[in-house]
DNA sequence: CGGTGTGAATTCATTCACAGCG
DNA sequence: CGCTGTGAATGAATTCACACCG
């Protein structure tokens, strides 16, 4: 029985999946084991780090060899709560709701869009070719959507001025937790974990660094 | 003459476009001051952080009142280095890369997309309506388009196995900063900063907070 | 030896709480 | 009186450095 009792501290939860990916890619080129110093270079952190990390999931590690891939690999995923897929629900088909729907990496991880819904009228009916051809409803089907299909997560893709109606409808219907890329903030209940991505503020810190360069400064 | 001579912690860098967008809204429904109470409210952080964050820009609070709103918002704006428009090149022209094209956000907060570019010959000729009437060129000619429209920020969609090729591909054509959406840690000189968004990271963190819920946990 | 695991030391970020000013 | 600005206190994350083990 895995050690699952002690807290994993949320810096280290935010680079668990730099591993994840970096182990997958080990495993992917036949790589058996690998050194914390080697991992830390895949992912970009520093090699006491990526020990420290490992060190809340458990014991995991041969001294004087290093980490099997496959087994950490487990050890990581599971920690993260990633055992099979979890679906998804579009909500907004703008242009970045399509940009979302069309763009593969999210089903590539586990996570499968498997509903699109928008509130415009004209929109339903769409089907996305690239999301299995699944069809554009309307968003008063989100909630028989969400129980039906079992949805898990639900994305927001629309204006600002609706993020925070369509956050309700996710949270009537059902879903377990929320991402969005509305820029605003949402009004959710803190049973529901929830995160958002704004495009747009990653290139506006980029500009503040820019703004530093040739200085001493460099960002991440 | 503003107070830059201080640094501003990263942490507080990370913050300033929350208040930048807030103070724009707050501009936008005719507010003419604001307190840390407000501001707080309306980025989602708590009072305490917005007047420690706020006193690294300068003293530019009224005691008793709160921050002139427009007053505010050019401070942040000039510590962001948001001193006019930032045109950006997107690397990659697959689903994400007409994605991140299509999307309306960059253009709209002063980073327009003035060139895309991918290594597909095929691709080459395509113009993205959304963005101007842009048309995709091949990315051989990246130098040429980075010096003759003064890109400033590039923006790497493709593949993982391509990134690192064009991330040396920007930073050769003389880019500033570079914002990757691609899985892999980049190989870029310290004097250009970079940063790296993972949609799928993101949908991965929140299944670690989800499979916490229900216990006493809550994310951001 | 080589590399993990981890206490201890350090640095960084957040929060508190209140003096001081408009 | 209300709200900023900020030292001081607390807490979290990172880094160091080395004992320990395979």
């Amino acid at each position: 029985m895995p050690r699952s009792g002690d807290v994993v501290p949320d810096a280290t939860v935010e680079r668990l999946p730099l591993y994840h990916q970096a182990l997958v890619e080990l495993a992917r080129t036949g790589e058996t084991t690998v050194s914390s110093v080697k991992l830390a270079e895949l992912a970009g952190v520093n090699a006491a780090k990526v020990r420290k990390d490992l060190s809340f999931l458990g014991s995991y590690g041969t001294r004087g060899v290093g980490y099997d891939v496959d087994f950490l690999t487990i050890q990581v995923s599971r920690t993260l709560g990633l055992t099979g897929d979890s679906s998804v629900v579009i909500v907004g088909f703008g242009n970045l709701g399509q940009a979302l729907a069309k763009y593969g990496g999210f089903a590539d991880r586990g996570f499968p869009v498997v509903a699109i819904v928008d509130a415009d009228p004209t929109k339903v009916g769409t089907a996305v070719k690239e999301t299995d051809g699944v069809v554009v409803q309307h968003v008063d089907e989100l909630a028989k959507i969400v129980r039906s299909q079992g949805v898990a997560v639900g994305v927001i893709a629309t204006p600002a001025e609706s993020a925070q109606s369509a956050a309700d409808a996710l949270v009537g219907a059902g879903v377990q937790s929320i991402l969005s890329f509305a820029p605003v903030v949402l009004d959710i209940p803190e049973t529901i974990p929830w995160r958002k991505v704004d495009l747009a503020t990653e290139l506006q810190i980029l500009s503040f660094y820019q703004a530093r360069s040739g200085s001493l400064q460099h960002p991440a």
